[in-house]
DNA sequence: TCACTGTGACTGACTGGACAGTCAGTAATG
DNA sequence: CATTACTGACTGTCCAGTCAGTCACAGTGA
């Protein structure tokens, strides 16, 4: 354990970034932000404390560097997938297994993602709606079309997404806190069910609530 | 500001733990639980430091216990609600009413029970189920219920709920950062009629979900 | 009714440890 | 050789938790 090599390397930016990032998701993740410390990162990923300060501006804004990231792979994932339908219906089924097939594989970011918005709260919302609205609007697109060929019924817009939205992240959320015992994606098809068809069997006593 | 009297007082062990909760609720939801300090618990309470640690044996049991009093107020109001009902869909609709219009009136405890997962995951996992699932078993009796009448789809019950309860929590989780701008309540109508009836209008496209 | 006293609830200055961020020095690279 | 990316020991700050001392109050007996 004495005859440490210390290869010091001069690596680009973008390279010495991504190093950066990838070993600090991998402490926030083990131990969550505030635990995490920046020896800890700075071992993980081999480099000096002070390489990490000439590359983000304090831990916070590293921390939030992570986050986006992961922000930007999600939208692109979600934003390919829904394009492979031109339906409304498909559509939204599609954005739903892109999200939840997404976290699924990157499991990691959901913690992270949680962690983000109950510590940041104020400073972080507007980034991560930015992010996220960009994508809302073209799902409200989606549902006007869908209302506009008679698929959907007349509802309020804004509300269905929001429950969509909360439907989705709060899988996520007890998927995690659950100690994720079972394949998030087993969950797609009553989420989609009830999303799409609701529980109630038989149209008696739906009628009270349409 | 100097002729301060210091008024020391001696009170039941429950008048005062109830003392320190007050304060420390007031402190954790305006700074969080990492930024506040037991000194800011302390002058809020307008007590001695020492105090505290002679009811909590660190600041994190506090913590929890601030948790654990807000989690049990949210119990009680759910079972009192949802018992004034008979029917199966009626008392899921109390639960979902009562749940909404408990976290308007203590919006407070959002930020605190997010927060508490995202920071204490194993720990408190532990404890937040035995809370939650005591509801839970509850409502899969009600869905047993409304099955057997006829009254609700045959479906994965198990997955149902998850559905309702993370529905609900991402509700309060998005009504939370995006800084609470409309009234909670107001999103009940549109919840009630997706998740009772779905998203889909006309029974051709239905069957292909259901 | 009052004075005295023992108990333990209460206090807050202090301590020890942790950790973010710095900067003077080192060495890789052109 | 000059430049500058890189390093990690060091510093200053912050704060949870402690503990030696203080004082409110109940009990006791005069």
């Amino acid at each position: 354990m004495k005859s440490e090599e210390k290869k010091r390397t001069r690596l680009s930016e973008g390279a010495r970034k991504k190093q950066i990032l990838d070993a600090a998701i991998k402490v926030f993740v083990s131990k969550g932000f505030h635990a995490a410390t920046t020896d800890d990162i700075m071992h993980e990923a081999q480099i000096g404390k002070g390489t990490i300060y000439q590359h983000f501006k304090n831990k916070k804004e590293l921390f939030i560097a992570v986050v986006d990231r992961g922000l930007d792979e999600l939208q692109d994932v979600i934003l390919s997938e829904v394009e492979k339908a031109d339906d409304p219906l498909k559509r939204i089924e599609n954005a739903i297994r892109a999200y939840l097939t997404f976290f699924e594989r990157r499991s990691d970011l959901i913690g992270i993602l949680i962690h983000e918005q109950s510590t940041f709260q104020e400073r972080i919302a507007k980034r991560y709606f930015e992010h996220y609205y960009g994508n809302v609007d073209r799902i409200k697109q989606t549902f006007k079309t869908g209302i506009a060929q008679g698929l959907m019924k007349k509802m309020d817009i804004d509300g269905a997404i929001s429950v969509l939205i909360s439907l989705l992240n709060g899988q996520l959320y007890m998927w995690q806190i659950e100690g994720r015992k079972y394949r998030l994606s087993d969950r797609t098809s009553v989420l989609l069910k009830i999303f799409f068809t609701g529980i109630i069997s038989g149209q008696k006593r739906k009628k009270e609530y349409e």
